[in-house]
DNA sequence: GGACGGTGAAACTTCAGGTTGCCTC
DNA sequence: GAAGTTTCACCGTCC
C-alpha cells in the first residue's frame, strides 16, 4: 500500500492536514459531526493564520448578515478573514451562499462542515478530510452509514482542475484504523430504503391519490401500492395490506375520507381535499382541526397558536427543555395553562418530556414575536439563525394551513387571529407593528424604528416629513415608502 | 471569623439535516 | 461516547 506522510506540526491532526493542504495551494472540506465542532475546528485552523486584506469584505458581509450580529456571525467573520469557514444549517441563507460561492471561486481555502455539504450541493474540493465517522443517533454514538461516507468522500477531486482527489478519514487508534478500512474503504454500501414506508408520508400519499381521483376503490389503492418500490422491498403483502387498512381507517375517522356503504369506494371530503393540497401530514391536519374546535369556545391568545404549531410532528426537532429548567417551565406552564388548545399529559407520562419541549419551543416563538434578537434566541434557546428561519417557514406554512381549515370550518374570528399570529411570526414583531409591515422594504427593524419615532400606521407615513423619514430609513427607502402610500410628487424629492 | 478566589473532580448536557407547499392582517 | 459546561466541595489567603 502506498503511504504518504504529513508532518504533525499541530497537536490536532486535522489542523496539520489543513496546513498541508494550504501549502500545496489546494482546497479542503473537513467533515465533522456537530455544528459546534465545525465552528471549533475552523477556529482552530484560523487562529494560526494571518488576516488577509482581500477577505475583509466577505468577512464583513458575513458579520452584517443580520441587523445585530450573533456570536455565530462574529466567529464566522473571524475565520473568513483568514480564508477559513464553517458551514452548517445554523448559518443564515446569506452566509451559506457566501461561503459556498467563495469556496468555488477559490477565495476560501478550507470549510469545516457538517454532512450538509455532502448532499445536494455541488462543491468539490481537492481534499476531503473526514474527521468523524461516528455520529450521535438513537442508540448513542454510532458509525455512520457507508453511503454517508461515500457521499462525503465523493466530494474529493474537482473534475475540471485536478487529475485526482484525496479523501482522508481520521482514525484515533490502530484498531479504529483497521475498522475504518474494513467497513468503509472495502465495505459495500447498504441497501436503499423506501421512504414511503414512513407513516406520515404514506398517509399523505393515500389521501392525495384519492383526493386527486387517481384511485378510488380499495382494489385500485392496493394495485397502486403493489407497483411501488416500497412493496417491492417489503415483499410481505399481508403486512402491507394491514398498514394500508389502518391508514384508510384513520383518514375516515378524521373525516378526510368518506366510504360508500360497502366500504369499497372512497372519496375525499372537502376538508380532506384541502389537506391533501396543502401537503401536510393528515395527522397534523386532524390535530389542528381538533385544536381549532376547542379554540372556538375558549379564551385564546397568540400563544395558543404558537403552542399548537409547536406540538406538530413537522416542527421537530423541538427546542429541548433542560433538566434544570423543568421547574421554571412548569411555573410558566401554569401561567399559560388556560390558553392551551390541548390537554396536558400527566407528569411522568412518556409524552410529558415531549410536551415540555413543545412548550419551550412555543416560548421561543413568543420571544421572537416580542421582538427579541437572533442573538437572544441563540443564547437562551440555543437556536441558531438558520434553524430559526427553518422553524419560521414551517410555522408560517402550518398557520396558513390552519387559516384554511378555519375557512372550511366557518371560524372567521379564529382565521383573523391566526392570520395576525402568522404575520407576527413571519416578521418577528409585536402586534402594533403589523400595519407598517404592509410596506415593501419594511421589516421588523425598520418598522420598529418608525414606530418609536411616532410613525405608527400608513396615515402617519403620509403625514411624515420626507427628510425625517430619510434620516430614519435612508433616502431611497424613504422615497419608496412614500410612493407606496401614494405620494410621489416632485415636492417630496426637493431638498436633495 | 468570614468573605473571596482558585482549583479540580464530578455531574450534567448536548449532539446532522429537512421537500416544498399558499397567499397577503 | 465524547467534548464542553456547570456545579460543588475544598483549600488557602486576605482583611
Amino acid at each position: 500500500m502506498q503511504t504518504k506522510k504529513v508532518s504533525a506540526s499541530y497537536p490536532e491532526p486535522v489542523v496539520s492536514l489543513a496546513f498541508d493542504t494550504l501549502q500545496m495551494n489546494k482546497q479542503a472540506l473537513v467533515f465533522v459531526n456537530t455544528k459546534r465542532s465545525a465552528e471549533r475546528t475552523a477556529e482552530e485552523i484560523a487562529k494560526n493564520i494571518k488576516d488577509n486584506e482581500d477577505l475583509l469584505k466577505i468577512a464583513l458581509t458575513a458579520k452584517t448578515s443580520l441587523s445585530n450580529p450573533t456570536k455565530q456571525c462574529e466567529r464566522l467573520s473571524y475565520c473568513l478573514r483568514k480564508g477559513i469557514a464553517f458551514h452548517h444549517a445554523g448559518l443564515t441563507q446569506g452566509q451559506k451562499t457566501l461561503v459556498e460561492d467563495n469556496f468555488r471561486n477559490g477565495t476560501i481555502k478550507i470549510i469545516c462542515c457538517t454532512p450538509t455539504l455532502a448532499y445536494g450541493l455541488d462543491l468539490p474540493a481537492f481534499r476531503v478530510i473526514i474527521k468523524d465517522l461516528k455520529r450521535f443517533g438513537r442508540r448513542g454514538l454510532a458509525w455512520i452509514p457507508v453511503l454517508d461516507y461515500l457521499q462525503q468522500a465523493g466530494r474529493a477531486g474537482r473534475p475540471k482542475y485536478d487529475s485526482h482527489g484525496e479523501a482522508i478519514a481520521i482514525a484515533n487508534t490502530d484498531s479504529e484504523k483497521e475498522n475504518i478500512y474494513e467497513k468503509y474503504v472495502k465495505g459495500e454500501p447498504e441497501e436503499i430504503q423506501s421512504k414511503l414506508a414512513v407513516e406520515p408520508a404514506l398517509r399523505m400519499y393515500v389521501l392525495s391519490l384519492i383526493a386527486t381521483g387517481m384511485v378510488s376503490s380499495r382494489k385500485e389503492i392496493y394495485s397502486f401500492f403493489d407497483r411501488t418500490f416500497w412493496a417491492h422491498q417489503y415483499q410481505d403483502s399481508d403486512r402491507l395490506a394491514e398498514v394500508i387498512e389502518k391508514i384508510l381507517l384513520m383518514l375516515s375517522e378524521w373525516e378526510f375520507l368518506r366510504a360508500d356503504e360497502e366500504e369499497e369506494v372512497f372519496n375525499a371530503t372537502p376538508i380532506g381535499r384541502r389537506v391533501s393540497e396543502l401537503c401536510i401530514d393528515p395527522y397534523t391536519a386532524y390535530f389542528i382541526v381538533e385544536c381549532l374546535r376547542r379554540a372556538a369556545s375558549k379564551k385564546i391568545e397568540v400563544f395558543s397558536f404558537l403552542h399548537m404549531i409547536s406540538s406538530t410532528l413537522e416542527m421537530r426537532p423541538l427546542v429541548k427543555a433542560k433538566t434544570r429548567e423543568i421547574e421554571l417551565l412548569q411555573q410558566e406552564l401554569a401561567k399559560y395553562h388556560e390558553l392551551l388548545l390541548m390537554d396536558e399529559p400527566p407528569m411522568y407520562d412518556a409524552e410529558y418530556d415531549y410536551f415540555l419541549d413543545s412548550f419551550k419551543t412555543a416560548l421561543m416563538f413568543r420571544e421572537w414575536v416580542d421582538e427579541n434578537s437572533e442573538e437572544y434566541l441563540l443564547e437562551n434557546f440555543n437556536v441558531r439563525p438558520g434553524e430559526l428561519q427553518v422553524k419560521i417557514d414551517m410555522a408560517d406554512w402550518l398557520m396558513y394551513a390552519a387559516q384554511e381549515m378555519c375557512t372550511l370550518l366557518h371560524f372567521p374570528y379564529l382565521k383573523r387571529e391566526i392570520s395576525k399570529a402568522r404575520f407576527r411570526v413571519k416578521y418577528g414583531v409585536k402586534e402594533e407593528l403589523l400595519p407598517l409591515l404592509r410596506l415593501k422594504h419594511i421589516g421588523r427593524v425598520r418598522a420598529r424604528k418608525m414606530y418609536s419615532n411616532r410613525i405608527k400606521d400608513l396615515g402617519d407615513v403620509k403625514k411624515a416629513d420626507i427628510i425625517m423619514l430619510s434620516q430614519l430609513l435612508g433616502r431611497s427607502i424613504a422615497a419608496s415608502v412614500k410612493k407606496q402610500v401614494g405620494q410621489e410628487s416632485e415636492k417630496t424629492l426637493e431638498g436633495f
